[in-house]
DNA sequence: TTGTAAGCGTTATCAA
DNA sequence: TTGATAACGCTTACAA
């Protein structure tokens, strides 16, 4: 591949006058400048962005890590990154830690190996004292989802205990007593934690305590997504006493819950009532719409990626958004009892 | 940030031995390796990613340019070359050229200049001679969705015209004669093309002349996705003599024309047929169930992958793999009739 | 086993 | 306005 002292020599000039054209220097003669483009054109040349980088202590790369890419917040907050960084010409990397913590630590490390000028990471686990050492090394984090539990953090945090609260107490004012809940599971070996979902199992207990309703650890399912939770719904449900609601955790774990009562012939909401966190067009789109605790991710990887950037430029000192979350009651919540008045009717 | 002399220095070596320590170089003394790599400890230092880089000619970067991540096939597409990637310690841009051929190329010459080791391209447009110029230099592309019209690419090629056909006769075999097709727009200005979505047209006019059934224009609606296609179809579904069938070319318009027929109050089967391009546990999940063509892009993420990092490792030569899209029929496709025989019993 | 030194491809300083 | 040259931080002959 061509390099800057290639098209010097074709162009018959020093290398220092290629560099010139390259980054348009205004002080080259532009008699000169066009026989240099010429040369640049005729020998393809590409100005190699590890030697600038190098040279400029910049790399005008940005560093993005999701704990799960597949789910759609994350894919619409990584789209929000993605298209913010490419106006300002500037690469992203990405990169799925996949629900694990060890991952995850091992991206942000190569990330601050490659020098990134800032990093967005919705985070699993404890991850403050490496994000941390990016920052004293001068690279700007902004962090999203979590609280951090110390302070001096950029953070965009979603406010979602209202929202929470407001779900379930849905579910107990309509008459459910059971109900089903499927967290991210936190307790895999590579995974010391999920805040966000550890907090959402315990507004779920709290709201339930707040009625009198005892909690029936039973009824509690970490899941990791996926046909997994497929099976472990389906199962629950098969049972003579199965709870008449289930609240999602990971958004797209609710289509999973709508095969399984299928499967066995329930009918939502008649026969089981839904609730998800997250929100997208399908589950608006349902029959019955589905009922969720909307976040609206999507503005949020806009937002983070603005707050980076502005870090990058020099802002000064931690910001903190917060953001709240809104429950959508749409079609998916009825009384348990709708089921017998149902049978009845048949 | 320290660098490898502020190491040798702290350690009392040169930074030959820094380097060596660093690399796992068996030739070091232990006690040295040790003492040095207290060093490293101390001075939290980590090699410069683009200095190594620079050195040694070789990024241990890839580049992933899909034509618009939100759709679901391209999020899981990035999802398997992100996991295979991470897999070997490689990490991974990604860029969304947003339906745009500029902006795909503004990426694709970011990711040249940038010396990625390797490329995966779902691409828009007139791209070869493009991608062409990376091969010249060197970077192996793989090439997925398209067919290119001419030879020497690697690529992974969705064979869907059989499936296609497949969703269209069964239309037309129950029924229905007027079937509204919403391919995605290729016309915009920067965009001087989307073979997929062109051909998928062309198949569409094919079936229907094979059956003697004019093509009336109106019912093809080139759209861009999202909000946009639920205000047209909603405006065409409006019509008296509306159309009772529709296939979407982009999956997740289908929501949005679910959408638009409750609106109006229109029953999917029984008023409005559906089918889609692409699958989803979403779709799956659907009451009814949404009937698609399933080209099980999830896979060929992965695969993409495996094959880049074979060309990478030395593999020779274009390799190009065919993958048929299936039809798959569930439950939202009747007759046409259906919705008479509805509203009479009414 | 360890160290010295050259060079990867840039940008930027300093002279000319 | 242009050019020679010294970094930037690393790896790797080659010497010791």
């Amino acid at each position: 591949m061509p390099n800057i002292h290639d098209v010097a020599r074709e162009a018959g000039v020093s290398i220092a006058t290629v560099s010139r054209v390259m980054n348009g220097d205004s002080s080259v003669h532009p008699a000169l400048r066009h026989v240099v483009e010429a040369a640049v054109r005729r020998t393809g040349y590409r100005p190699n962005a590890a030697a600038r980088s190098l040279r400029m202590a910049k790399s005008n790369t940005v560093g993005v890590i999701v704990a799960e890419m597949l789910n759609p917040p994350f894919t619409s907050i990584v789209h929000g990154i993605a298209v913010a960084a490419a106006e300002r010409g500037v690469s992203m990397f990405l990169s799925d830690a996949g629900g694990s913590f060890a991952l995850q630590a091992a991206h942000l490390e190569r990330l601050h190996e490659r020098r990134v000028d800032g990093v967005i990471i919705h985070p699993i686990g404890p991850y403050h004292s490496q994000v941390a050492t990016l920052r004293e090394d001068g690279i700007p984090v902004v962090i999203m989802g979590q609280r951090a539990p110390s302070g001096g953090f950029t953070e965009i945090v979603v406010d979602e205990d209202a929202a929470s609260v407001a779900a379930i107490r849905h579910l107990i004012a309509v008459g459910h007593r059971r109900i089903l809940f499927l967290p991210r599971r936190w307790d895999v070996p590579s995974n010391p934690g999920f805040a966000t979902h550890q907090s959402r199992l315990s507004i779920y207990r709290q709201v339930l305590a707040e009625f009198g309703i005892p909690v029936e650890e039973r009824l509690i399912i970490p899941t990791s997504g996926g046909r997994v939770t497929y099976e472990r719904v389906r199962q629950m449900l098969a049972e003579a006493e199965r709870p008449a609601a289930v609240i999602c955790g990971i958004h797209s774990d609710a289509p999973e819950v709508l095969l399984a009562a299928r499967e066995l012939g329930l009918r939502v909401p008649e026969d089981l009532s839904l609730v998800t966190y997250g929100d997208s067009r399908w589950a608006e789109a349902g029959n019955p719409p589905i009922n969720v605790v909307a976040n609206a991710y999507d503005e949020y990887g806009r937002r983070a990626a603005d707050l980076l950037f502005s870090l990058i430029g020099g802002a000064s000192g931690p910001v903190v958004q917060h953001h709240p979350a809104r429950y959508v009651a749409r079609g998916s919540v009825v009384s348990p009892r709708s089921a017998q008045g149902h049978a009845a009717a048949k």
